[in-house]
DNA sequence: CGCTTTTGACCTGCGC
DNA sequence: GCGCAGGTCAAAAGCG
């Protein structure tokens, strides 16, 4: 837990600022995707000088908006505000001039509007230092300070209740998207059967989608011995709800409660990793017969057993025995793997009772400093912020992993290799993809060691400079790769798993396009999906944001195999 | 006392 | 079918 005050340190500056004016606060927001400016490397240019209100106007994503109109509302709301608002601006429209000729030279330094983005970390010196009409001001500022600090408070509090309103709508978003997704996979691929089928048997079939419902009908029907018995396997210190869910059980000697309670159902992996063996012989499913629900039972439990594969690994050098992620974590058994002489240890996340979430962490066999964790499943809880990248990684990964193996075995046209590529255009060679395998993984390499193959340095590559900060912890690295992942994935995944009819050029990764095939590039060239990137690095950043130049290496490579070490 | 870790047994999938 | 390897279980031990 001590590490991860590191991590999301970066919600500290929003409140430093927001002592300061709701509007600031606002701006802090905004600040999170402020990312495109820093891809020139200039970040700390960018915080001394000052920000002007005009660049405060540049919205750069959408996203800040969720944030903004609420804190519009919460201005509107409150009687005084509308005073506050006309004051800064007032001061702001004061400072704007000198300010452009600020952002003409940054400008020509780095590049084009992207500086638009920069900070506003000087506002309230600039504030301070502009007090023009000395006397009248000073009145008018300590009422002003008194209503700021009540404000403040508000606001302050409001702040913490959209915090924690986000993070658990994003775990809402984060699964339901991904159950989203699996299923509409999932209907392709039977619309694809069926299509196939009902020409086979055109003759002798009347409707051959029957067939599937079917099975299900079937499962629905937990049998009464089943239960009876498994309920004496229950163990003493497990909720009833364990019972409920024994129905899904097919053997009847280890009836132990996999799916804990009957939220896993809803939520991602109720099914262990046998899913064919649910799908056909026996258990397992909604009591209800109804086709429909035998069909969304289908698509739930295969979409589920597909999440269940995908794991999200992370190669990070650390002596602790684990990365502390802030997850509770239960272990639940060790093993020593083949070819390594180090044990794997498997743990399960506690925070929930059901939660489905399981780790493996593992010393790496060739340098033992190297710790290896690899993620499986999303959480079916809330989480504490601490908590949120890892999760919205893994889940976000998931699904990228998940509507690649799925829909087309292409190297190119999954996304998740096109991000990997995108994001490494010059570590490619580290993005090796076995079609061979069982399990989809993303792996994160946050190692030093270039890894040998990879000689180049990675530091043309704008995530490789943020990564290679000495203040980042390797914890919270995969939500960066969790959030760009996320969003390329609404890009790349929603709009039908197509390339980008239009590549778009972005100087920032333009290098991209001569490793990679048209395709990544074209996907890697998305502004989108550099938005995603900028939003979730900036968010780190901002949090851990020292100018140092770490040896550290980000590599992303995805396989469909298991991660060896 | 409740929770976590340890650890041998057990289950499952896969290749031969 | 057999053996192997990965993964999981749960009783027992350990810990605060
Ligand atoms: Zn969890």
């Amino acid at each position: 837990m001590q590490q991860n005050h590191h991590p999301y340190s970066y919600f500290k500056p929003k409140h430093n600022l927001t002592s300061l004016s709701p509007d600031l606060r606002i701006s802090t927001e905004r600040e999170m995707f402020r990312f495109p400016v820093s891809l020139g490397g200039s970040c700390d240019n960018t915080k001394q000088s000052q920000p002007s209100d005009e660049q405060q106007h540049r919205v750069v994503m959408d996203e800040v908006d969720f944030f903004r109109s609420a804190e519009k509302r919460d201005r509107v709301s409150s009687d005084e505000q509308n005073v506050i608002a006309d004051e800064t601006h007032r001061v702001h429209v004061k400072r704007e001039n000198p300010r452009v000729d600020d952002h003409d030279n940054r400008s020509t330094d780095i590049n084009i509007g992207l500086n638009l983005l920069t900070a506003n970390t000087g506002s309230d010196e600039s504030m301070v230092d502009d007090g023009l009409s000395v006397d009248m001001e000073e009145k008018r500022t300590k009422s002003e300070n008194a209503q700021l600090k009540e404000e403040l408070k508000k606001v302050s509090e409001e702040n913490q209740r959209l915090k924690e309103m986000l993070s658990q709508t994003t775990n809402d978003f984060n699964s339901l998207q991904m159950q989203l997704v699996s299923v509409m996979r999932q209907q392709e691929d039977h619309h694809h059967l069926a299509t196939t089928e009902s020409k086979d048997k055109a003759n002798q079939r009347h409707e051959a989608p029957e067939i599937v419902p079917r099975q299900f009908i079937d499962l629905g029907l937990p049998s009464a011995d089943v239960t009876s018995e498994e309920r004496n396997t229950v163990r003493s210190g497990s909720p009833p709800s364990l019972l409920e869910n024994s129905n899904s059980r097919q053997n009847g000697k280890r009836l132990l409660a996999r799916e804990e309670s009957p939220d896993t159902e809803s939520n991602g992996w109720g099914s262990p990793n046998k899913i064919p063996k649910h799908l056909h012989p026996s258990s397992s499913g909604n009591g209800d017969g109804s086709s429909n629900i035998g069909a969304n039972a289908i698509d739930r439990a295969a979409a589920e057993a597909t999440m269940r594969k995908a794991r999200v690994s992370v190669r990070a050098r650390s002596e602790a025995p684990m990365l502390s992620d802030g997850c509770q974590w239960r272990k639940y058994g060790q093993k020593m793997a083949k070819g390594n002489p180090c044990p794997r240890a498997y743990y399960r996340c506690t925070m929930a009772v059901g939660c489905p979430v399981r780790k493996q962490v593992q010393r790496c066999a060739e340098d033992r400093s190297i710790l290896i964790t690899t993620y499986e499943g999303n959480h079916n809880h809330p989480l504490p912020p601490a908590a949120m990248s890892m999760a919205s990684t893994t889940t976000a990964a998931a699904s990228m992993l998940l509507s690649g193996s799925m829909s087309s075995q292409d190297s190119l046209l999954n996304p998740t290799n096109l991000l990997a590529r995108a994001m490494l255009p010059c570590s490619s060679s580290m993005a090796t993809i076995s079609a061979s395998a069982p399990f989809p993984t993303i792996t994160l390499d946050l190692t030093n060691s270039s890894n040998g193959n990879n000689p180049n340095m990675n530091t043309n590559n704008p995530l490789m400079q943020f990564v290679q900060r000495p203040g980042f912890n390797p914890a919270v690295l995969p939500q960066v790769v969790g959030q760009a992942l996320y969003y390329n994935q609404q890009q790349s995944k929603f709009s039908g798993l197509q390339l980008p009819a239009q590549p778009l050029q972005i100087p920032a990764t333009s290098s991209v396009a001569e490793s990679v095939s048209a395709a990544s590039a074209a996907i890697a060239s998305d502004p989108n999906f550099a938005a995603a990137l900028a939003a979730a690095i900036t968010s780190i950043i901002n949090g851990s944001n020292h100018q140092n130049n770490n040896s550290n290496n980000n590599n992303v490579a995805t396989s469909n195999g298991d991660n060896r070490q």
